[in-house]
RNA sequence: UGGGGCGUCGCCAAGUGGUAAGGCAACGGGCUUUGGACCCGUCAUUCGCAGGUUCGAAUCCUGCCGCCCCAGCCA
């Protein structure tokens, strides 16, 4: 597209490689809690640490930071490893899990009690924080910060054996209690939790924390830069202390950057988890969902999804993107690839009053005119078709040049229709159906006389259309603001009531029949669709990916205000 | 309030002392058998604010102001 504009981090690296600070590696790594599925937010950083790592002929690494068993579950490593590779990348043999170094990371902690650097602290977990002292007030140091070497030694190895209970001890770095730097207050290094892990199942029952385990097991596999978000950059301190202390291969070196927000859109795994536990959505797959197994269902491909990435860049703001950004993204490449199709969303009967009863046309349309080489396909016309109801008015606006009484529009691909007359449902007083005539010698969309039409319209017919169900979405939350959404006392009140409406009584052209799962369209006039996990050829079930753009609603808006 | 970050167009985002890239959105116009796509054009005399240094400042200095993160035995 555009000379890119090289972001810090690849400028970091790119001077890292220069200065030969790790002779001419680059290593990153992806490192994801297996506690739920991914989202749109972990694919920037996805992007970032693949892609970096591809531009520098070096590696990422895939690895589950996976030391809370309590939230974690293998549905979730599944899900991650299936999102990562859709998304189209490859961590070759580099799959790894924090849970397979806790034997070495159990080492290390010894090593850190034979250094002085590290006790066992009896408090519980509310002296603790009471002990850590506030934002404004230094913390007071444990009654068993003094306690000898040996002791902590002892301690912390029963603590493995299971002798003590959740909670009564746990093991501490030895930093420093008046750090201005809460998280330099002698954490937390490990906990006692009996509770049976995903993969180690009952082997532990002390895990290591997140600051002990991370920065262990990134040196561990020879990671160069170790890229993370920005509520890290308090840790990073901490991350450098523990590798200080201790006899590691390599110090890779902490980058933060601000994490993806998405207007309309939340991206906390927390709230993400409420609305699936509270069948707020059918499940992480909802094509309303931020996820990546959410958007995939939509209809949003890898390389729109890689685009979007690319496009929001990698910064140190925190920002808010907006949500049209990533309709771009998938519009851009749905206009390139494509097939077009006719489909009715809102029936509305048109009869040809003069079109011979019985014939049918097979009328030649163009699969995508952004590529030739996607070719033709025939579509049946007869006299009994439907169009869109909003292609019809009654009493038409200003500029509207679609069809109206008396007015002459082209169905794509077929003739030149004039409406006559407008039939109407007597009690209710709507309008059920339009006779109309065609001009014969307009066959394809052409008048020989050189006429010209204002509006083409598209159309099915009525005896070969196939009843398909479509699915509309609009964004989950009312609120643009995410903070808003996150921060409101209920998740409920803020759902948008209308994130999705379902049509069961649309009509698609005839070779829709065999739609597959997953396959893509252009409907017309309407926007990109997928046919949907949930659609059989019984009956074809359709997502709306995303609207075209259309301008003639944003004349209406106008009018309107 | 202590510490750590961040403030460039409505939303992202380059720029790092030589006179404000680009994308999205928006708005005009052209073209059009999708009111789509495409094409052309418009869109920051100004970079949170105020001083200062300099021939020259978004970039350097000083002082304010605003926003985000940290007081889990979560990550």
């Amino acid at each position: 597209m555009h000379a890119e504009v090289v972001d810090f981090i690849r400028r970091i690296v790119a001077d890292d490689l220069s200065a030969k600070k790790n002779g001419d590696r680059v290593r990153t790594r992806f490192p994801p809690e297996p506690n739920g599925y991914l989202h749109i937010g972990h694919a920037k950083s996805i992007c970032l640490n693949f892609g970096v790592a591809a531009e520098n002929g070096g590696v990422c690494h895939l690895r589950y930071d996976d030391t809370n068993p309590s939230k974690e579950d293998v549905e979730y490593v599944e899900s991650i490893q299936e999102d990562v590779r859709w998304l189209g990348y490859d961590w070759g043999d580099h799959l790894y899990f924090a849970s397979d170094y806790f034997e070495q990371l159990y080492q290390f902690a010894i090593q850190l009690i034979q250094l002085g650097k590290a006790y066992v602290c009896d408090l519980s977990a509310d002296e603790i924080r009471e002990y850590r002292g506030t934002l404004t007030e230094p913390g007071r140091e444990s009654p068993q910060r003094g306690r000898s070497i040996e002791e902590s030694l002892d301690l912390f190895e029963r603590m493995r054996a299971g002798e003590f209970e959740d909670g009564s001890r746990v093991l501490r770095a030895w930093i420093d209690m008046a750090s201005p730097n809460i998280n330099m207050r002698d954490p937390v290094l490990y906990r006692i939790q009996k509770t049976t892990h995903h993969r180690t199942h009952d082997a532990w029952c002390i895990y290591p924390m997140y600051d002990f385990a991370h920065c262990l097991s990134d040196s561990l596999e020879g990671i160069t830069h170790s890229l993370c978000t920005l509520e890290f950059e308090d840790h990073r301190p901490l991350y450098d202390w523990v590798l200080d202390q201790l006899d590691v291969p390599c110090h890779p070196q902490q980058i933060e950057f601000a994490r993806l927000n998405l207007s309309y859109t939340v991206l906390s795994k927390r709230i993400l988890l409420q609305l699936v536990d509270g069948g707020h959505v059918s499940g992480w797959d909802d094509p309303r969902m931020p996820t990546i197994s959410g958007l995939r269902r939509r209809g949003y491909t890898p390389q729109s999804i890689r685009d979007f990435c690319a496009a929001i860049g990698v910064a140190k703001r925190d920002s808010t993107v907006a949500i049209a950004q990533l309709e771009h993204s998938i519009r851009e490449e749905m206009n390139r690839r494509a097939q077009r199709v006719m489909a009715v969303l809102r029936p509305l009967r048109v009869v040809i009053e003069n079109y011979p009863e019985g014939q049918v046309e097979e009328l030649e349309a163009v699969n995508n005119p952004e590529d030739a080489s996607m070719g033709t396909r025939k579509v049946p016309f007869s006299r009994v078709l439907y169009i869109e109801r909003d292609d019809f008015r009654e009493d038409p606006p200003r500029k509207f040049f679609r069809l109206a009484p008396g007015r002459e529009v082209r169905l794509r691909y077929g003739y030149f229709i004039t409406c006559i007359d407008v039939v109407k449902d007597e009690c209710s007083g709507e309008v059920t159906e339009l006779r109309c005539r065609y001009d014969p010698a307009t066959r394809g969309g052409n008048a020989p006389d050189g006429r010209k039409v204002k509006g083409t319209i598209h159309w099915v017919s009525a005896a070969h259309a196939l009843e398909v169900e479509v699915r509309l979405y609009d964004h989950l939350f009312e609120q643009e603001d995410p903070a808003q959404i996150t921060s409101a006392p209920d998740l409920r009140s803020s759902l948008n009531p209308s994130s999705l409406e379902t049509l069961t009584d649309c009509r698609v052209e005839p070779s829709l029949a065999d739609a597959e799962p997953g396959a893509q369209y252009q409907f017309e006039r309407l926007g990109y669709f997928c046919a949907d996990a949930d659609s059989s050829p019984e009956r074809l079930v359709f997502n709306r990916t995303v609207p075209l753009r259309d301008t003639w609603a944003k004349i209406q808006q106008r009018a309107a205000s």
